[in-house]
DNA sequence: GAACAGGCAACTC
DNA sequence: GAGTTGCCTGTT
């Protein structure tokens, strides 16, 4: 039975910005602030009614879905800490409502290696097609959706069988991923347990995980949020709006969150819907 | 048709 | 250790 939920104020959870910021990749709008989406085999709908948050989802799954919109944490104080001159204040203010999701430790790693050189949209049908094919179908209301399959599952493909992706040469950094995953040689529940410089050095010992890919991993997949991927968006808006020799940890344990500010900003800013 | 993209790895010097 | 190049594919 699903049934929906309050969830908080309207201002702590912006649907559109919490799932548009580039954290995620299965999630779509159904409307204006209203998305609906897969996460860890189920599915919910997470949109604004009024000036309220609410979430419809499976009648016993509210608990998942408050810990997946990381409702516990205090966003308000998490979103003063990194307002640190204007520049930062004004990605902050931009971005009040992001929300960092506390997403599936494999799905936020593979995820990411199929992100590299690609834009959204692509990233997004790479994905979709991963679940649809290998992942586990289950009934919603609204239609047949798909989990993303475990990373056991992928193990046993071989590349041919991902063709239809079309990731291309990710294919093989995926499978890669899958086995080291699923054979315990890549314990991503060990790397929750480390600092998070530990970990991204850890999790760069997969082949086609860099820099870049092992941050965002460490942000999304194990909830670091002082981990700061740099990508070409934020490489500019660091070199625009930010002092040279600028040291992103000095933003202190929520730098994470400054850079989804920044990232969400940037882009909002360049299709014209923000100053 | 060539260049490029939210990046990585292998190779060069 | 800084710089260059190939990699699949889809878009411009």
């Amino acid at each position: 039975m699903y049934k929906t939920f309050e969830l908080c104020p309207a201002g702590e959870l912006s649907p559109y910005k919490t799932f548009e910021c580039g954290q995620c990749f299965r999630w779509n709008a159904l409307g204006e602030q209203d998305y609906l989406g897969v996460a860890s085999g189920r599915a919910a709908r997470v949109f604004l009614s009024g000036e309220t948050a609410c979430v419809e989802c499976g009648e016993d799954d509210i608990g998942f879905w408050r810990a997946y919109l990381d409702m516990d944490a205090d966003y308000a104080a998490a979103r003063e800490s990194v307002m640190r001159g204007a520049y930062l204040t004004d990605c902050a203010e931009c971005g009040a409502g992001i929300r960092i999701l506390r997403q599936d430790k494999w799905e936020a790693l593979c995820s990411f290696i199929i992100s590299q050189c690609n834009n959204i949209p692509r990233i997004k049908s790479i994905v979709e097609k991963l679940c649809a094919l290998f992942g586990e179908p289950f009934e919603t209301p609204w239609g047949v959706k798909y989990s993303f399959p475990a990373a056991e599952r992928v193990a046993l493909l071989e590349e041919p069988e991902l063709a239809p992706l079309r990731a291309g040469y990710r294919a093989a950094y995926i499978i890669n991923a899958a086995r080291a995953v699923a054979s315990g040689d890549m314990d991503l529940d060990a790397a929750a347990a480390m600092d998070g410089d530990a970990a991204r050095r850890y999790l760069k010992g997969l082949s086609g995980v860099g820099d870049k890919v092992a941050n965002c991993a460490v942000l999304f997949g194990l909830h670091r949020l002082d981990a700061f991927p740099v990508d070409v968006w934020i490489k500019r808006a660091l070199r625009e709006h930010m002092p040279p020799g600028f040291d992103p940890k000095s933003l202190g344990e929520y730098a994470g969150l400054a850079q989804q500010y920044m990232f969400f900003a940037e882009r909002e800013k360049s299709a014209g819907r923000w100053r």
